[in-house]
This record gives structure tokens, sequence and C-alpha cells, in this order.
DNA sequence: AGCAAGATTAGCT
DNA sequence: GCTAATCTTGCTA
């Protein structure tokens, strides 16, 4: 049963509370945690996507749509946003703040926590493929629509730092080409290099990160 | 009330 | 590369 270290703690809303882009970024390294009775597993963020609607036709909330689904893009940073996309639960961080329904999609997490819990629910041994997908990485950790709502800055869910990315990558978000021009929008995000992201794509540039 | 489409994945050809 | 899985959402009527 995985035990996480005591310096593992939330972090504050404060963090939610910036532009979604820059959230999208930031979360990168960052630590999600799922404790449950079973046990615990957690891994860091290694690719997130930006959905900013009104104005994304990729969006759930584009042109401020707001039904039972996207209800929860209109609350407050930091909430839980999951949804079904055929037989998978997606996990993504709402943004924006009230009344701006935006959201970061969580894509692919590095392994850290509880592995062999994560192993057990996935029904395989892979290392990468544990979760690097979005609909993988919330079967691995027992994210389910459930927890749709459940701020982040609480447990049994929550975000925690992790570490601080060299360099980031960017380029197209994956799986909306029938979105308009947002399908170029560049605005999926991605740890360089990083052998457990979804899929591999091009660049469009890099940001190199300073240590801080 | 009916229906087409979907921010995916696994398994097979 | 192709397709089934499986079910909710949201749009049309």
């Amino acid at each position: 049963m995985g035990e996480l270290p005591e310096d593992i703690i939330p972090l504050p809303q404060k963090f939610y509370e910036q532009p979604t882009l820059d959230l999208a970024k930031a979360l990168l390294g960052c630590l999600l945690v799922k404790e449950t009775s079973e046990g615990v597993a957690a891994g860091y963020i290694v690719e997130t996507e930006a959905y900013i609607g009104p104005g994304d036709m990729a969006a759930h909330s584009y042109n401020n749509r707001r039904t039972a689904r996207t209800e929860i893009m209109f609350q407050r940073s930091g909430l839980t946003y999951t949804y079904l996309m055929h037989t998978h639960c997606l996990f993504n961080v709402v943004s924006g703040g009230e009344e701006n329904p935006e959201a970061v999609l969580i894509r692919a997490l590095e392994p850290r926590f509880g592995i062999e819990y994560m192993k057990n629910k996935r029904g395989i041994e892979d290392l990468p493929s544990l979760t690097n997908g979005p609909g993988k990485l919330t079967k691995a950790l027992g994210i389910t629509i459930e927890d749709y709502g459940h701020p982040l800055t609480d447990p049994p869910l929550y975000l925690a730092t992790g570490f601080s990315p060299e360099s980031i990558s960017v380029g197209k978000r994956i799986g909306i080409d029938k979105s308009g021009e947002a399908r170029d929008y560049l605005w999926r995000f991605w740890i360089t290099d990083n052998k457990y992201v979804s899929r591999h794509q091009k660049s469009e540039y890099v940001y190199k990160v300073k240590r801080t």
C-alpha cells in the first residue's frame, strides 16, 4: 500500500488563479494525487491542453454553451471537470475564474507513487502505457465522473508541487480536427523529450524554463 | 423522443 | 490503418 511523503501538500487556491495558458504550462511537473481506501496513486503531469471558451470551437463551452455538463466550467478556478468520452473518463482543471468557462485537460502523467496500484487498475505492467493518455491516467488513478466538481485544493484528489521542467514544447491539440480554425491553435504543452507523453508531435517552438 | 457525434483506447488486419 | 466499445450530451422536432 503506497504512502506519500509528508511534504506532499495541496497547492493553494491562488495557484489556479492565473491565465489559462499560463496555468496549462504551470501544471507541467506538478504532482496529481488521488487517495482512495484501496491506496494512493500519484504522477507528475507531463502533458496538458488549454480549452478557452467561448471563442474556442473545440471547447465544450464554445459560444458560452452552458449545460449540466459544462456548468462547472463557469464556476471558480481549481475545480475538477470530468466527463465521459466514449468509454473513458477525462480529467480537466477548471480555470478562467467565475463566468469564464475555461479549463485545462490533463493528457498524460509520469507515474511516481502507487505504481503497483496503477498496474492493478490498468491490468498491465508497461510503465509508460499506464498513464500516457487522458483516458488511461484517469483509470490508473481511479478518477471518475464522481469527482466532477471536486476542489483540487483538498484530498482525496489534489495537486501538489513536483518539479520544474527544464523545457516545455508547444504544438496543436489532439483530436479536434473538426473544430475549424481552432484546430491550429498551439494550446498543447508537454515536457520536452518526456517519454510519458500521449503522442509524439513536432513542436512549433520550445520554452526554455529558467531554474528558480 | 429520436439521433448523430464525440478533447479515446485496445485490439486486430 | 481501421473499427468497435458504450453512453452522455446536446441538438432537432
